[in-house]
DNA sequence: CGACCTGTTGATTCTGCTCAATCAACGTGG
DNA sequence: CCACGTTGATTGAGCAGAATCAACAGGTCG
């Protein structure tokens, strides 16, 4: 807990969109420290008692879900600036998992007016990406769905041009409701098209939004 | 509004679930008249300024969304005793049509703190069924869609052994992901495997639910 | 250096989509 | 009453896209 005193949270607060102004008051009116997370470690498990939010200072999260024959379904990434840990029951229907070193900081259940508005706008907001998700698996084809996720995260982390990818394949996979195999093939052809060009295996640069955008559908 | 005020509240409540607690407060505090729909008629659409509630008192209501080439996915459907119409922003992402004859309860934007509490606990059930939701697109099969509907039509209808589908095939094929020809298939096949009978297009018996539910993963 | 993990690429299989025909239920008008 | 058109549901045949199985490359860490 010492050495979590030790971060700054002006210096380590990676602002991504129009949390920003939100999650800021929330923060100054219920400050709490910094609790750092290695990658791949368990926030919360399916099943433990729901408490409090967590925002991510920096890292990122994925909240996910196994089926009874191992198959994974990762519901959302929650990115530096934004907020996860709602459940409508006591207990958390998904599991939280670190994607890499991650900082997050609890947010006390709201007890005043004032804040259980606050985190009504975020439930909203995570209402809203869940259904805009359901489009994505429910109609759309690989391409479209590797397009759609590579505009979503690069809009999420305030950078048209460049985005980084914190997880592996297999998490993008298990988010898109595809195979690993597809997720790599379907990123080749794009790389193929002109439409996106890889600097690394996490760090791709969108060389034509419009492009990208158009096959999103 | 005089026809619809002839409605007897607690005669057309159909209560659905643990919800009724809950709404039954909230219409107490904040009682609201009966509106009449059509079969088909759009309650909002895409676009349209994001205000009140919706409680379905009974009928059957789709959020629904298109894409650019006419695809198009039901996010969800309302049963009675269900609330729908939240937004993050002040605009409506997805359009609401009835899917049969329905009768809808306005809810007023909550004012007070705990009307405050319970849209949030209302919004935090949507984000749970978005969320099974996007288990059940992202990595089941058919024959594991269509039984996962069943059984979630049942449960919401507080009937174990018999299924009434308000709406079309093709409407249970754009809430699952598939398309209305498969939706009938695999209907065929859960007969043929004697997990269902059909006793008419509209109205679904079930047979063996240990079964469905183990067809589920 | 070798073991391991992640990612890429290839070959084959299979599920569900597309296109198309048929059927049943219903309403309308002669 | 029946012929006709319409709409929703079912069923069939062939095809396309993604999954599966498998091999291999590049990087990291012991």
């Amino acid at each position: 807990m010492l050495l979590q005193a030790s971060f700054d949270h002006d210096a380590m607060h990676q602002p991504a969109n129009a949390n920003d102004v939100l999650m800021d008051a929330a923060i100054k009116a219920r400050p709490a420290a910094l609790s750092l997370y290695d990658e791949g470690a368990t926030i919360y498990a399916q099943g433990d008692k729901a408490g409090p939010l967590f925002l991510v200072e920096f890292g990122s999260v994925r909240l996910c879900r196994m089926t009874a024959e191992g198959r994974r379904q990762i519901s959302a990434f929650v990115l530096p600036g934004e907020v996860f840990g709602f459940e409508a029951s006591g207990n958390h229907a998904f599991q939280a998992e670190t994607v890499d070193c991650t900082g997050l900081r609890l947010l006390p259940p709201a007890c005043d007016a004032q804040s259980a508005r606050d985190t009504l706008t975020l439930a909203l907001r995570g209402l809203m990406q869940a259904q805009e998700h359901l489009l994505v698996l429910g109609r759309q084809s690989a391409v479209e769905r590797v397009a759609s996720f590579l505009l979503d995260l690069a809009t999420r982390q305030n950078d048209d041009q460049t985005v980084y990818l914190p997880m592996q394949r297999a998490d993008i996979a298990d988010y898109l409701g595809l195979t690993f195999e597809t997720v790599s093939r379907t990123i080749g052809k794009l790389r193929d098209m002109n439409l996106i060009r890889l600097a690394s295996v996490r760090e791709i640069r969108l060389l034509d939004i419009e492009g990208l955008k158009t096959l999103c559908a």
